[in-house]
DNA sequence: CTTCATTTTGGGAACGTTACCAGAGAGTAT
DNA sequence: ATACTCTCTGGTAACGTTCCCAAAATGAAG
């Protein structure tokens, strides 16, 4: 009986069978107050039995609301952003929302493409790490929006949330301090991004609060890859200065590579070198001996931005910049020095 | 000019200004026939200067197309089928349409709820690993849908996409019977599942072409985790009857599992042991030495899933099962036994 | 029994688009 | 000039809801 049509049930469908209006139908199934006990009664046993469904398209195109949000991202297949948006996509479903998920592949096209799709399908706001570097996409966009990661900094008039890299460097330095490292070497990003900067500059003022020379601290680049991570170590070992006995690197895939450099070069990671990564991707679990590191907190940044997200949409959103924290996540890549498996003029006996 | 209202301007304020009916000016975005190109051009470049949006929610309510796409997967964060719906997306953001993105956590109720998400959004239709034992909650969808992974089996009447074990398999043991090795023990997973009792199965059939018997492989078992995976390799290790010099892992979390495992027992890997992945997961490629493994087509499965969908949503497809084919990725897990390096009561010296 | 307030109901008008059909021109052949 | 075909156009009716307002029913108080 539910489908002499073969045709999905109205809402008129349900209101006649129930011998009321299609009005006092919506009323019952939107539970409104202002309906009698027994005509909601009536209304909804009547849309049980008959399998009614509510257009959601309908409901939208008269309301305004689409209950969809978008989220534009990089790429929906590296690690750390999926991560963030599965933060996302179950906050989402805990609010009732749904997600519509784009990759932009850190290409400005790309993502000016993804948010006209967004403004078409009429999503009710997004959540988005903004990749062009003129503002005007961005801006030009005219829907709620909460921007995430780190590239938010460019767009300080909108609301954002990010992780909160000093906090992170903070533990870092810290632990590493506690193991004996006082002047870990780092391996950072390439010049003039905005990335490596950040980072760079967060270290330096730790370490000056701290009372040491930043100056002192070893540094090699990468371009953020495992391999460049591998060949950064070789040359850090290279230098005649100074023994390095530890290494902190900007994200984990470079800290990997060191790791694997390590072991190329006969050194024993954690004892006779220590590495530390910056990022928290799964892969770190897997390597010998497991990569100690900063986790920065992927999912929590999609719940908290689609959070965000909700009060904007709501209005009730005054401009905020939320930063999460970091935290370590101990894995065996650490320790202290041991001067034993060293050869004397390689030791250093300056850590406490 | 473009919002004297505040409001965003519909097909209406478009065919006023241009001086046409709104059927026209519908006529001459659509870019359908049977419009003067003059009245085209006017109707265009006012829409331009408006900035003009389409409303895809009315389009979508007469039409009864969305554009939208669903995809019900286990876990968006897993990076296997983060892959996959990278795939999805891509190929769906090619034909113009839009995902949306739902984790099921291997949850039949979950699933159920997504399902119904699904249908109130209206999407054109789904591609869904189906984690519900009981068929029904399945095809009450009602919506077109095509299955992907390997739990499509249990529905033989829906099309589907998976990768080729069988196919992978066979290059697997090809390539371990290349280096020499005719005997690989077996990492599997936990009896009774569906994915041992397959990947078992193919293993076994190849053998039986091979004129290997199947019965003189040695056979551990974990849970498809890396932890699992290292306490089976130092089982198999433990084992009197015979060296082991080669490992098949029935996932490559395992595999690193075992790699770990064999640092940890003192043995050179591959020098002493070989050993081989099957998946293809990223984390791989950062152990030490790198996994070799039998990559499953992950973002294919999605992009063909996608072009199965379409087929299915234009009424175009009757039932299809598509197995794609799997890839071998060389990263040095494997190798020619190395004799040398093993005390003698440990050699085997029946390999080619 | 009236009056008034309150709850409940129904009828229409949106929302912005596309589908359909009939009519208006324009051009060509009889 | 008439008839006919063609291309183009405009009006109207959907699509399935929700929102608004007025009408009807109910109940309480005078």
């Amino acid at each position: 009986m539910a489908d002499r049509k073969s045709r999905s049930p109205t809402i008129i469908d349900i209101a006649a069978a129930a011998g009321v209006s299609k009005s006092t139908a919506a009323r019952a199934l939107s539970n409104a107050p202002n309906v009698a006990e027994a005509s909601r009664k009536r209304v909804l046993e009547i849309a049980e039995a008959y399998g009614y469904e509510r257009n959601h398209l309908a409901r939208s195109l008269r309301s305004g609301r689409t209950g969809m949000i978008g989220l534009v991202i990089p790429d929906l297949a590296n690690p750390f952003w999926a991560e963030v948006a599965r933060g996302a996509q179950d906050e989402a479903a805990r609010r009732g929302a749904s997600l519509l998920v784009f990759s932009s592949d850190w290409n400005a096209d790309r993502e000016a493409q993804h948010l006209r799709a967004l403004r078409q399908a009429r999503v009710d706001g997004a959540i988005i790490n903004p990749v062009a570097d003129g503002s005007d996409d961005i801006h030009r966009a005219g829907l709620p929006m909460v921007l995430i990661g780190s590239s938010a900094e460019r767009f300080a008039q909108l609301s954002s949330v990010g992780s909160n890299i000093a906090q992170g460097v903070a533990i870092g330095l810290n632990r590493l301090a506690e193991f004996g490292h006082l002047q870990p070497a780092l391996l950072l990003g390439p010049p003039n991004r905005l990335a490596r900067v950040r980072f760079q500059r967060v270290v330096h003022d730790h370490c000056v609060a701290r009372g040491i020379d930043p100056a002192t601290l070893p540094v090699e680049e990468g371009d953020y890859t495992v391999e460049s991570g591998r060949r950064a170590m070789i040359r850090l070992i290279g230098r005649a200065e100074q023994p390095v006995r530890c290494v902190f690197a900007a994200n984990d895939l470079m800290a990997l590579g060191a790791i694997l450099a390590l072991r190329d070069l006969g050194l024993r990671c954690p004892q006779d070198v220590s590495v530390l990564g910056f990022d928290g991707i799964p892969a770190g679990a897997y390597a010998a001996p497991g990569l100690t590191t900063v986790a920065k907190p992927a999912r929590a940044i999609g719940t908290e931005g689609m959070a965000l997200l909700t009060e904007a949409i709501d209005g009730t959103l005054d401009h905020r910049r939320v930063l999460l924290d970091c935290h370590f996540v101990e894995r065996g890549s650490l320790a202290r020095p041991d001067h034993a498996g060293l050869p004397p003029e390689m030791r250093n006996d300056h850590a406490a």
